[in-house]
DNA sequence: GTGGTCTAGACCACG
DNA sequence: GTGGTCTAGACCACT
């Protein structure tokens, strides 16, 4: 599949699902209206239970981003990337915020940015 | 007291005292040497159970960033600021990894960076 | 169950509950991958407060000796059993400097080894 | 003086100077008789609290290890060497039996006797 | 069902 | 006074 399970993390389950298709989405690689694997075939291929993926679903249909299309699967909503974007905007600022405060300098914060965005990306 | 506990944040309680406190040593509130308020007075002033903050406080011992004086209470260990600091890149370089993912460019990136760092400052 | 605890010892219940199940994961009695008891029963096999067979079982995770799987239990983790041993070797020494010191003769210290490795074992 | 305080052991201080005081009774270093120093000047040289010397000391007394001489201070009492070592050879024993559950073989153990017996002691 | 967190309150050990 | 442990019981999250 497109995206790992991290099992050891503290993270839930169910909520690393709901991210890696976030970002799936935002990154572009899933596109409006595109059907996302089964419930059953997504469990099967991260080797998580059936009740997790089915959470994660019905939670990104509660949020808006996913649709149920009843008798033939989920697909991508009519989503607007910026809405999605705005929320990891807001998860770098409060980082930013904590960097500044630990006394991390500007200069140490970019070269940091160098190195993501410099280096080979993706999850 | 020194910071604050969300109580509706799926964060433990537990954990945030934990940060809170790595990054009150981080900016410089608390020094080497220093003594923590009594474990019994922190829990009141923060609206929370003893044994929660005795969990915080003695995980931060099993860290290195505490120590217990037996009878009088936990002090700020020798710590290295980069060893602390670590946790904090460590969290940046993951949003930044999810914002690369998620098609935010390099240059909005900064144009953040420069907003947190530009503006006045602390948590 | 597997171990008893005493509850007159000055050593606390959860350390008592730690030191049981390395034995028992040195004696070959538990395995990498087994199961433990749920944390509730074991409790309830033992006479103590879940709680208390919690905090063992997460200091052993964070010592590297079992692993979580959520919402199913903990499992032996791939320890090395040299690393298990270290404890008991470092507890032994120590108790021979007392020995040493106290003017056991080592004549007299091989003989009581012999004595325990020659009788037949172990709780 | 004539033992250190490791303030970091989860061993309470008390105990540490009563295990001082019997070791050093046991190897000879202190006699029938000898005088102990004063509960004031021992915790100025261990670097510890009044009340916990005096604890060790009354505790000694109860154990029949000291007497009190009032207005004079604590001696030696007459205490057999063997009632001492017994209780070492307990310890030794109990160690021993987890080291055979273990799987640690006699060879390993009696090298390991060698190692303390050979070195150079003491303290 | 599993573990995780938290509370309220007790009691002990230590300095 | 300090921290340490433990209990009984609640509620939540996860699979």
């Amino acid at each position: 599949m497109w995206f790992r399970i991290d099992f050891h993390s503290s993270k839930p389950i169910y909520e690393q699902i709901k991210e890696g298709i976030k970002l799936l989405i935002l990154s572009g690689r899933l596109r409006e209206g595109e059907f996302l694997p089964s419930i059953r075939s997504l469990a099967e291929d991260l080797g998580v239970n059936l009740n997790t993926v089915a959470r994660a679903y019905r939670e990104l249909v509660m949020e808006g981003v996913l649709e149920v299309r009843r008798g033939e699967g989920y697909v991508v909503a009519d989503v607007r990337r910026e809405a999605l974007q705005g929320f990891l905007e807001d998860a770098l600022k409060n980082v930013l915020r904590d960097c500044k405060t630990a006394g991390i300098s500007e200069e140490r914060v970019i070269e940091i940015v160098g190195e993501v965005y410099g280096g080979e990306g993706g999850c």
